[in-house]
DNA sequence: ACTTGACCTCAAGCCGACTTGAAGTAGGAC
DNA sequence: GTCCTACTTCAAGTCGGCTTGAGGTCAAGT
């Protein structure tokens, strides 16, 4: 069935094969096992891969996304983990929303320099609040 | 005025003093200049730091981040520098609302793992494409 | 005069996330 | 049987972003 060698993955997903193995090494994907020596994946590797890119431009560490995804774990405390990440994220989102905004806005904006400008110090303000 | 030593900029922002130092290195912060030996920080440091703060959590190197706000530059190609960060801005905040989503759900979720839930699927099925 | 405390410099170290390189293996094509 | 290609391991190197440590300066307090 969906069986793939570690060069097909790569193919597909365009993540280096250094990269799969130090991923397999650290237990973040790379569950089926080894025909000989060369590693076989399915073709759920994808989706954790898809995962962990995402997570990484979270903010999150690959020892976070490996507790969060982890298959083997308790899930009461995952659940507990995810909730309190959720949050962290939500607040990441939130400041950098009013970043875009600010960085839009000083695309745009005539001042000379940016702190010279009202709209952007206000923006200014509200992330260092 | 509003002149400021290290120590107090630490106490107010909570950045420690070698983080200062090192950003006034990087050309980032500490543009006001010295008393005998030791730097002295104008209120817009906070700004600045608020900025700095908010653009790596963005993913934002510290060079990018320079380069954005140093108020030497040719405006010209900082303003085509921001509109495209502003875009790149843009993308990764839909992905982290995408992922905040599938966590909220994750979380709340019933099913034992939550790669066999159809609606986390479908959020990472978002995330791939 | 001397200690204390806050500051300084500069070089080296550390951590996370990989990448690179050297050296080996396994299977198929010719 | 030997060449190619795709894989393997393991140790070391790289890069960004700081931190740490040794050793020095300077102003104020006692």
């Amino acid at each position: 069935m969906g069986e793939l060698g570690i060069g097909e993955v790569v193919r597909r997903s365009g993540v280096p094969a250094s990269t799969l193995r130090y991923y397999e090494e650290r237990g973040l994907i790379g569950s089926v096992g080894r025909r000989g020596l060369t590693r076989v994946f399915d073709q759920g590797v994808f989706q954790r891969l898809a995962l962990i890119s995402v997570g990484r431009a979270a903010g999150f560490t690959l020892d976070e996304i490996a507790r969060m995804f982890a298959p083997d774990g308790r899930p009461q405390l995952d659940r507990a983990l995810l909730t309190s990440k959720t949050d962290e994220l939500d607040a990441t989102i939130r400041r950098l929303t009013v970043m875009r905004d600010g960085l839009r806005h000083a695309a745009a904006c005539p001042a000379p320099t940016h702190l010279e400008c009202p709209k952007f110090r206000r923006l200014l303000e509200r992330l260092t609040s």
